[in-house]
DNA sequence: TGCGCAGTGCTCCCGCTTTG
DNA sequence: CAAAGCGGGAGCACTGCGCA
């Protein structure tokens, strides 16, 4: 895997005093705006995912987490959107990195992936953004208290991995990297249940993903991979995609898939 | 900078009333 | 009688202000 948005290549500050803000960035600045880089996140998320912050930089309460969002939102290094809700209540705010908070990153020069990158998700993709925000952070955050330490994330539709000239765009991936040296590769999919599992007709049917999955874990060898499956929906559902991977396989013997029901993990 | 308190705004839920 | 409309209550995110 290589690194295309990791840390550690942010601009130098006196850069970030020319701005015309006038705001002091702080090393949690930088911590939340990696963070929003990696993909839209509610401030209840920010507040969690402020326990990996460097000792004493965490957040105590989510008013404060608030506060400091509003802030930076002022600044204009970024900028936030409602998520369409579907409980009782308004709706939680989403934030992203604007295109000042992007550069204060990784530079004057830096080239924002896509043009999208810095505009509201669609309400359709609400759900699905929510969903792979919350294993992110939650990934992230109990990694961190076991000491294992993630690196080379790729943001959503970053990795464009291309398998016997098919196409596969997963929803993230990362490195863990343990105490004792080992390095585990992980590529996520988040299933929100709209994608059939056994059609062949379907361009996003979980065969096709088996399949390709399975091909490029046979070139990737000896460095391997395993392919994460998050349903945001039932326990059923996963055992269905790991059932059918568990058939489709070319190696029985090789774990590759790994599922869990969000609801789940997050406990 | 962090926190508490009080208040606002928004949305959903639910029961009641009105309408066709 | 069912569907639509309405209003109050509840829950949640967010804001303004003051204090330490």
């Amino acid at each position: 895997m290589e690194a295309n948005n990791n840390a550690g290549c942010y601009a130098s500050f006196s850069q970030m005093a020319n701005q015309d803000t006038q705001r002091h960035l702080t090393q949690r600045d930088l911590e939340i705006l990696l963070a929003l880089d990696r993909c839209p996140l509610t401030v209840a998320q920010v507040l969690k995912l402020s326990q990996v912050f460097a000792p004493g930089q965490g957040f105590q309460s989510l008013r404060s987490c608030h506060e400091r969002l509003q802030k930076m939102r002022q600044a204009g290094w970024i900028r936030s959107w409602p998520y369409a809700t579907t409980g009782s209540g308004s709706s939680p705010e989403y934030y992203k990195t604007t295109l000042l908070g992007f550069r204060i990153l990784y530079g004057d020069d830096a080239i924002p992936p896509t043009k999208r990158h810095f505009s509201h998700v669609s309400a359709a993709n609400h759900h699905h953004t929510f969903c792979l925000a919350e294993f992110i952070v939650h990934t992230i955050v109990s990694a961190h208290r076991h000491d294992i330490r993630m690196a080379h994330f790729y943001r959503e539709n970053t990795m464009r991995l291309d398998i016997d000239g098919e196409i596969l765009l997963p929803d993230c991936a990362f490195e863990f990297h343990t105490p004792a040296g080992r390095q585990f590769n992980f590529v996520v999919e988040i299933d929100s249940g709209t994608e059939r599992i056994r059609s062949d007709k379907d361009t996003d049917s979980w065969k096709r993903k088996i399949r390709l999955y399975d091909a490029l874990q046979d070139q990737s060898y000896p460095n391997r991979f395993r392919v994460l499956i998050v349903s945001t929906r039932s326990r059923d559902r996963v055992h269905s995609i790991l059932k059918f991977a568990s058939e489709q396989a070319r190696n029985p013997g090789r774990s590759l898939f790994y599922g869990v029901q969000l609801g789940d993990y997050l406990k």
